[in-house]
DNA sequence: ATTGACCTTCCAGTGACTGGAAGCACCATA
DNA sequence: TATGGTGCTTCCAGTCACTGGAAGGTCAAT
């Protein structure tokens, strides 16, 4: 298999699959003119891969995941640990996005949007960041 | 004010600090040693550029919204209309965050996490992304 | 023989900083 | 006056996970 068979077969761009083969993880073989040459195992892999960066697994945690899934004397504790830390930081950032959210549609709201001058969203970067405490 | 005083009244790190006279947010001038000298006015402008960033906002909309700040004849239609776009970004990656956190969160939960090999999340990240369809 | 699609490598850029090295400036104390 | 410690300067490199583009080799079909 080609890299664009292996493209449209994982959904990943070439140009990632690239990377992912300079990061180490994957290792295709060559074919005698320098293509390179994946296995199904590979495609599999870069499929797994794929999957687990839609979860937001950084390629760290990819790259740790990989081993565990190759590993069949893997413990489960150990994934799970891996995908209970990423879930702690998924719901970090969510809160960290849903305040600045509530924030912005507080002034967006206040914010008349028409063409005079005065606007709640600069005064309030002016002054204080966060939602005014009345 | 030298960049130290700066930092500490607005809560930016001397290093952002001369990271935005770089990209040429503040231009403050300098003393006969060479120190950047601050005036009040820049000291303000940071202070606004870090609640900005606070709230997200990329460093292109930041200048934006300080051009904005500085004009007087602005039309707040312009501020309401950068914030507006940028809460429907954020709101857009809650989504996303809060559909990777569902998937993950499911998949915790149906992982033993001992010592033995089976594991749900593997096998998920191994066929298919997100939920099952049960 | 030529086209066009595919493949290769290598280099640079993204965003918004951050770390660190090398060296000058300033101030307080001995 | 020497010393020490802190603060300031510039410049270079690294972060993360790609992505774009250039220059050039390969392949299959016409």
């Amino acid at each position: 298999m080609n890299i664009g068979d292996v493209a449209k077969r994982t959904g990943l761009p070439p140009k990632t699959i690239r990377y992912y083969e300079d990061i180490g993880l994957v290792r295709p073989l060559r074919d005698s003119n320098g293509y390179r040459a994946f296995r199904e195992s590979e495609m599999h892999k870069l499929a797994f891969l794929g999957r687990a960066r839609t979860l937001g697994f950084s390629i760290e945690d990819c790259r740790n995941l990989l081993a565990l899934w190759e590993d069949k004397n893997r413990a489960s504790a150990d994934v799970r640990a891996i995908a209970k830390d990423h879930l702690a930081q998924i719901e970090a950032k969510i809160r960290d996005l849903q305040e600045m959210r509530d924030t912005l549609s507080t002034l967006v709201r206040d914010c008349a949007g028409d063409d005079r001058p005065d606007c709640p969203i600069l005064k309030t970067l002016e002054t204080a960041a966060g939602s005014q405490p009345q």
